[in-house]
DNA sequence: ATCGTTCGGTGACATGGTCACTGAGAGAAC
DNA sequence: GTTCTCTCAGTGACCATGTCACCGAACGAT
């Protein structure tokens, strides 16, 4: 598939008509964006839809105090599309999306959004099936804060995180991060996994030794 | 203001062409729910948009171990937009609205709803804008529960649910729910405003006796 | 080899959540 | 009015989580 052909990698866009996906090819451009790149942020709303082709955003939310929250992320074959409220309303998030990879993207300008919604059921369809996932994807983030316990949701973030690998390049700090917690905390629940034998550490690594452990407390 | 007059109630709707609200107005019919009722929830997704003439849907999110939290509520002159995800996307929330007040609404059928997001661009802005606010507020709870203190989420709920009177008719149970926290930590809490002389308290109610105090505490 | 920085470990303490149980208040039944 | 019952609030003990202060180990740069 050369990237010319990148419609058909949206499972909602494929259906659309042809005159359709002709204007939207013709009107949007491919960018690519380094790792680490803030994509969109406070006082910085992006003036693009983007559709990912390749590499994933991580959208997360920061306190006054420092500490941090990651809200989902946008893998290829999804969309920006929380942005496009705020893109459309004039307002600002406080949470800020990020590149944790190269990403490669579709930038879909304002003005094409807004008439693609007009003209196309399937597009609108499209949009609001990605703020659906989106939105469940925060009341997920929600229920874990209120309710969950850290062991179970560090666990689960382990396994999904590992994406099937024996290791992974994160830090205890990230892994904090990636929950809403401290670092300590962090350090006191892998020091037990540890001592249990599911994991194996070293500096900046986790090795999983036991991913079956890991995923049977994740869904105590 | 009769009620057919609705669509002045809706800042985003008063510009309107006069065509579309005509079809508005024709196409929807004004719904009368008595407080309590469950308006939508897991299993039960709405098959209509509701703008809120008068009343509040407190909009909250069940977990399974029975404790809450409210996320959010649709005030008269706002609309249950949130659902039109689920409404156009087929998918279910497992966030439930529950009718607070007597609710009168306007409810508009999911297909005229996507005929007025395809003919008109005031009419998207409006859905844009009200998703927007109503992210703003997700984020606000994923901030709060995440990062913020007990003490000063109640003494804010206590302000706002005071709504200006000096009294509120409120359990403490009521208000545990409001903050996704659990009962016992909201009669310590109580009990500590009480002692400092800001609230007073009987069986269902709390009265408030120095709100600048409690406002004081909510933004420290 | 040394230095500086980042990463992880740890103890003490504060806050928040859970559990088990108590008694007080308010309306219903008698 | 008295009693019964149910909801609401108070409390102590304990566990889980977050905060603070500090340490040493690991690693990269020079």
């Amino acid at each position: 598939m050369t990237i010319e052909n990148w419609i058909d990698r949206f499972k909602g866009l494929s259906s659309l008509p042809a005159a359709i996906r002709d204007r939207l090819i013709e009107r949007s451009q491919i960018a690519r964006v380094p790792a680490g790149t803030m994509i969109f942020g406070p006082g910085k709303s992006p003036d693009n839809l983007l559709l990912l082709l390749e590499g994933t955003v991580r959208v997360h939310q920061s306190s006054d105090s420092g500490r941090e929250i990651v809200l989902y992320r946008v893998e290829a074959g999804q969309s920006c599309v929380l942005t496009t409220a705020c893109l459309l309303a004039h307002e600002d998030y406080t949470a800020q999306g990020e590149a944790e990879t190269d990403v490669v993207a579709v930038a879909i300008p304002r003005a094409v959004f807004d008439d693609l919604m007009a003209q196309s059921g399937d597009f609108r369809s499209f949009v609001f099936m990605a703020y659906s996932r989106r939105i469940t994807d925060l009341f997920r983030v929600i229920d874990d804060v209120a309710f969950g316990r850290v062991d179970m949701r560090l666990a689960g973030r382990l396994v999904t995180l590992g994406k099937g690998l024996r290791e992974i390049k994160v830090t205890h700090q990230q892994l904090a991060t990636e929950l809403g917690t401290a670092r300590e905390v962090v350090s006191r629940q892998m020091h037990e996994f540890q001592r249990r034998g599911w994991v194996a550490q070293s500096r900046g690594t986790v090795v999983i030794e036991d991913r079956a452990a890991l995923e049977a407390l994740s869904s105590t």
